[in-house]
DNA sequence: AATGAATGAGTATTCATTCAT
DNA sequence: GATGAATGAATACTCATTCAT
C-alpha cells in the first residue's frame, strides 16, 4: 500500500467520521435543541466517545458550522436557473419550487429547524448564513428575475421587494410547518402546487375575477 | 383602606411589577438570546434582585410564557376580521397586512424574535404559541375565507393551504428580516402593500389589474 | 439597625468567608499543590458550595493572587529597618533574620510553599510577585545597606551581589527545607543565627584563620 | 551481524531517542511548565508521535524522572572534592562555585528549572531529587569540610548549619534568577566570586583580607 | 415582599494513555 | 518499533433556584 493510497485513505475515513458526527448532530440538535443537546448527545449518537468530536470539529458550535458547511456543498442554486433560460415563467415557478421542497424535504428538515433557530439567536451563524445562503440564492434570483420581467410593462411591484416576498413565503411556510402545523405536515406535497399558484395569479378563483368579469383562462385545465 | 382597596392596590402593584420584569426580559431575551441570558441579566435590567423575579415567575421559562401572555392580551385579532365585512377582497388585505405590519413593528419585533427562536427549540412553549396565537387566526381565517371564495366558482388553491401561504409569507418575511435582510430593513414599510398586491394578483406585471378587463393569457400553455 | 450598620457587617462577613476561602486554599494547595488541586478540593476544606468560591474569587487562579494580596497586607518590611538605624550591623543582621524567619514560619511555610511553586512556572505570577514582594525589599534593603557600608573603606562586594546573596541564603534555605531537609526540619530555630554568623564573618572558624596568623578578634564573646 | 552487535545497535539507537525526547521535555517544559506542557508538545518537539513516547517512558512523570536521571550522571560532584585535598579553603570555594555555576549554567538553566518547580509540588519527585541529588552532595561535602575545619579550633557554626547555610546560598540565588531578578541575569557571572567572598569573609569590607594581617575590628561603629 | 449569598447539578473541553494498524 | 485516532476520566466554571434575613 503506497503513502498515497494511505493518505487518501486517512481522508476518506476522517470525511465520512465527519459525516457520522454531523448526522448525529443533526439529529440530536433536532430533537433537543442546540443548546439543550450536549456533547455527550451528540457523541452517544454518533457512537464515539466525547473527545473524539473534538478531532474533527473545534466546538460545539463548529458542529453547527459543519451543518451549514455540509449544506452548501449540496446546493446547486445555480442550476436551477440556469436551466430555465427557455422556460415560461410559469413552469419555471413550479418547477423551481418543488425541487426546492424535495430539497428541502430530502435533505433533511431538520438541519433547516437547526440552522434556523440557531441563526435567530447566534449573530456569528447569523451573519455566515445568509452570507453563504440567502444572498447567493438573492443574487441569482435577480439575474434570472430579469426573464419574466417584461421590461415593457411597468411591474406592479418593485422586484426586491417581490424576491422577498416570495423567498420570504417559502421560508415561511417551512417555519409554520417546523411550528407544528398539522395541516402543512401531512399535505406537504401539495404546498409547491399551492404556493406557485399564489405566486402567479394571486387568490383569485379560478374564472372570473370577483369583481371582474374574466373570460381569462388561467389554468384551462 | 378596606381590605379590598388593599387587595386591588396589590394586584395593581403586583401587575405593575410583573410588566417591568416582562419588560426587562425581552429587552435583554432579544440582545442575548433566551438561554444566553442569564436571571441576573433580567433582574439587573428590572432593577430588582434576582430572588424578587421567582415572585412573580415560576421559572425562567415562565418568563417566555409570560411574554406570550402578554403578546396575547394585545392581540385583536377578531375584531379585524368583523370590520371586514363589507370590505372588498383587496382592500380587505392591504388592510389587514398594513396593520398586522404596523403591530408586529410596533409590539415590538423583539419579541417576535425571542418567540420564535425559542419556539422553535421548545416544544412546550411550540404547542402553547401554536395553541394560542396561530390556531386561533387560522380559525378565524377561515371563517372569514368564505366571504371572498364564491362558494359557486372553484377555488384554484384549497382555501387552507392558500391560508397557510398567506400567513406563511408574513411570517417568513419578517423571518428574513430577523435575519439581517437589509433591504426589508429599510423598506419594511413598503412590505405590507407589496405582499398584498403579490397575494392580490400574483406576479403579473400591472397591465390587467385585477379592476381592469384583461384579456389576459397568463399562460397560454 | 442603620444601613450603614448592614454594609459594615456584610464587608465584615465578606471578609470573613475570604480568608476562610484563602485559609483553605492555602492549607489544600500547599499538600497537593496548585494544578493538583481541585476547587472543590478547596471548597470542601473551607466548608462551602463549589460555587461559593466564585462569589469570592473570580478564578482559581485568583485565590493564588489573593494569598499573595494578603500576605503582602502582612508583611511590614518598612518597621525592621527604620528600627535598625542605631544598632550595631551584627545585632541588625541578628535581629533581622531571627524576625523574617520567625514571620515566614508563623505566617506559615505554606503560602510561601505554594507561591514560590506557582511562581516558578507562572509568569504573570511571577511579576507580580517579584514587583509586590521582592522589590520592595531589596529597595529597602539597598536603602539601609548605606549604614553598614563604611564609605571610606572600600566594599570586597559589590552592594546589590551582596544583596542577592543574602536574600538567596535565606530563600534557599528555606528552599532546602521545603525540599524535605530533615535537619533544617528540626533545627530550624538555629537556623537564622547561624546564617547571621556566616553573613557577618564568613566560614572562618572563630580564632585564627587558617592559614593566617590572625591577632584579630572577629568576635571577642 | 551478530546478534550482540544488534543489541548494542539497539540499544544506542534506543538510547539516541531517550536523549532526543528529553532535550524536547526539556525545551518544552520550561517554556510551558510541567502541567501546561502536554505530551503532545513534547512529541512535536521531538518530532515523534504521541504514542511513541511511551514506549521510551513510562509516563508523562517519568519524563521529569528521566531528566532527573541524566542530570545526575552528568554531575561529577566527587571529584571536585578529591581534587581539594590540597588546595587553599579560598580557592576551593571559589574554584568549587565557579565551577557549579558554570555547570548550572551550561547543562540548562533549564532542567533546574523544571525539576526545581516541580519538585516542589511533586512529592515522589521530591524525594527522588533529595535521595540523588541533595543528599549525595551533602554527604560528601560533610566529609571534606574535615579538612578545613581545623579540630583544635572552635567552630562558630555548626558544620551541618553551615553546610545547609553555603548550599542554600547557592540555591536561592538561582532561583532569584529564575525568579526574574534582572540583575542576577546580567551579572551571572561575578556571582560565584561574589559568593566565595561573602562565604570566606562575611560582610565585613575590603580591609582586613583574608590573607592580610589584620588589626581589625569587624565593626568599629 | 425583597434581597442576594449559597448552593450544586450540569457541561464543554482537555489530555494522558492505549492499542489496532 | 512507530503511529495517531480513539478514549473517557477529570475539572473549572456557570447559573437557575432556594431561603434565611
Amino acid at each position: 500500500m503506497t503513502r498515497e493510497t494511505d493518505d487518501s485513505l486517512q481522508a476518506y475515513v476522517a470525511s465520512a467520521r465527519k459525516s457520522q458526527i454531523l448526522d448525529a448532530a443533526t439529529k440530536v440538535f433536532a430533537e433537543k435543541g442546540f443548546h439543550r443537546a450536549t456533547i455527550r448527545d451528540v457523541a452517544r449518537a454518533a457512537g464515539v466517545a466525547d473527545g473524539t468530536i473534538y478531532n474533527y470539529f473545534e466546538s460545539k458550535t463548529a458542529l453547527l458550522l459543519g451543518l451549514l458547511d455540509r449544506l452548501n456543498a449540496t446546493e446547486q442554486r445555480e442550476v436551477d436557473f440556469a436551466q430555465s433560460a427557455e422556460m415560461d415563467v410559469a413552469d419555471f415557478v413550479r418547477m423551481y419550487l418543488n425541487q426546492r421542497f424535495k430539497e428541502v424535504t430530502a435533505t433533511s428538515l431538520d438541519v433547516f429547524h437547526v440552522l434556523l433557530s440557531e441563526v435567530l439567536v447566534n449573530q456569528e451563524l447569523r451573519e455566515t448564513y445568509y452570507r453563504q445562503i440567502v444572498a447567493p440564492t438573492f443574487a441569482v434570483a435577480e439575474q434570472y428575475a430579469q426573464h419574466w420581467a417584461s421590461p415593457e410593462t411597468e411591474q406592479r411591484i418593485d422586484p426586491q421587494l417581490m424576491l422577498r416576498a416570495v423567498a420570504g413565503m417559502t421560508l415561511g411556510v417551512l417555519v409554520l410547518r417546523l411550528m407544528g402545523d398539522s395541516l402543512l405536515q401531512t399535505r406537504w406535497d401539495e404546498v409547491p402546487d399551492a404556493l406557485a399558484a399564489l405566486i402567479l395569479h394571486g387568490i383569485k378563483p379560478a374564472e372570473g375575477d370577483d369583481h371582474a368579469t374574466s373570460s381569462g383562462t388561467d389554468q384551462p385545465a
